[in-house]
DNA sequence: TTTTCTTGAAATCTCGAAATTTCTGATGCA
DNA sequence: TGCATCAGAAATTTCGAGATTTCAAGAAAA
């Protein structure tokens, strides 16, 4: 088992709490392996931002706060709205057909969610479809270094949000915006872009707080 | 001694060739310590994106490419834009006057390079003072996670360009473009602003690739 | 000659124990 | 009581050895 990467999925998806204490001896009896081995894996993700590491302190989840979410959010307002608009410039027909494809599969989940609810099976593929759509978004942009920042945000978005994430009381509205973003992409008007990728952010964002300043204003 | 800071400035200094393979169990004789600890500093410099590890192949330093200088250079461009016009919005006479004074040590570090050439201890001493004129532009942000990207970003940019800054052809040209910047940030002027940091960056994009996309046109 | 297999060496990864540091809370003193 | 000091316990970090995997060179087969 990759202790890496189910660590890192736990902690994206709220298995830890804010602030929760990660001990390699204790995390070491999920996985069967010696401690070392888990503590290899807390020091990645903490050079990622998702875990905090202390020396001598040892590791802990990060605390919630709104300013937090508020700075990760309009983080991947700028880099989504940056990359977007580069893939629309760049991507052409082929990648137009993959972000509809991706929304497709992504709606076609968060419709059975909004219909049946959120079971812990949908709740999985929801996260794999929803990092997927917004992947794609991206894949055209051309910047390898745009892509890899997007991810390590697009994490702690996610573990920040988790809870959040659970409850799909959001789900009328990612559907809306979801698809407001493909069709501002198939309209070819950056413009209209970027305000769609805003809309899909603001309600995280701190209301009356400044946002991006070197991009075009918004609302 | 700390292993991960010594690995990590040799990384970013050009200590190690592009593309050179690292050995945990050659590295530990620098050190006087075990291989173990090594590792443990190479993959949180893989994290970091400073070395590139793969899984049972172990460790080597980036291969340079002309795109991987324009992909980076362009991220630089697009946060310390951003936060050089947050900071100028938010920093008041408290954040213009560290510019300032960052500016000043960077400045008369650079006058001594351009007179009497680049001595190991200056060399140091300039690398130091740039990264602290950098962080000071962006440190009014408000936005931790933009002044972490950017550090990130940053290192990146420094290790493509060891060899290049070694030679420090550039050093008149930098004394000019820091201090236009400064003379921008106490303008209060962002559109000026974006303009001298992409006139200070734009010597290291292919010519005629595109840029940023959202931000608004340059040149 | 080219390709596949074998085999020994080298490199990488995992492990549990030992060394070091921090935490806890009990004791003594003002 | 309030504060400092000092064990003992707990947590963190380092270590070198052993297990596993990859690499490289030569032999065998096509």
């Amino acid at each position: 088992m990759d202790v890496f990467e189910d660590i890192k999925t736990r902690a994206i998806s709220g298995a830890f709490a804010h602030g929760e204490k990660l001990r390699a001896e204790v995390l070491r009896n999920d996985y069967g392996c010696s401690a070392s081995t888990v503590r290899e894996a807390l020091l990645r993700l903490a050079a990622l931002g998702l875990v905090e590491f202390q020396e001598q302190r040892g590791f802990r989840m990060p605390e919630y706060s709104q300013e937090r979410q508020h700075d990760i959010t309009q983080m991947r307002i700028m880099l989504e709205t940056e990359g977007a608009c580069r893939s629309m410039l760049h991507g052409g027909v082929a990648w137009e057909s993959r972000l509809n494809a991706a929304h497709h599969k992504l709606s076609h989940i968060e419709r059975r969610i909004a219909a049946m609810g959120p079971t812990d099976e949908l709740a999985k593929l929801w996260m794999e479809a929803e990092l997927e759509f917004h992947q794609t978004l991206l894949s055209a942009c051309g910047s390898d270094i745009l892509i890899e920042l997007h991810l390590q945000v697009y994490n702690r978005y996610r573990q920040v949000k988790a809870e959040y994430d659970r409850a799909f009381q959001h789900v009328a509205n990612n559907i809306r915006e979801h698809q407001a973003i493909v069709d501002a992409a198939l309209s070819g008007d950056t413009d209209t872009m970027r305000q769609r990728v805003f809309e899909h952010f603001e309600r995280h964002l701190i209301p009356g707080k400044p946002v991006n300043v070197s991009l075009p204003e918004m609302v």
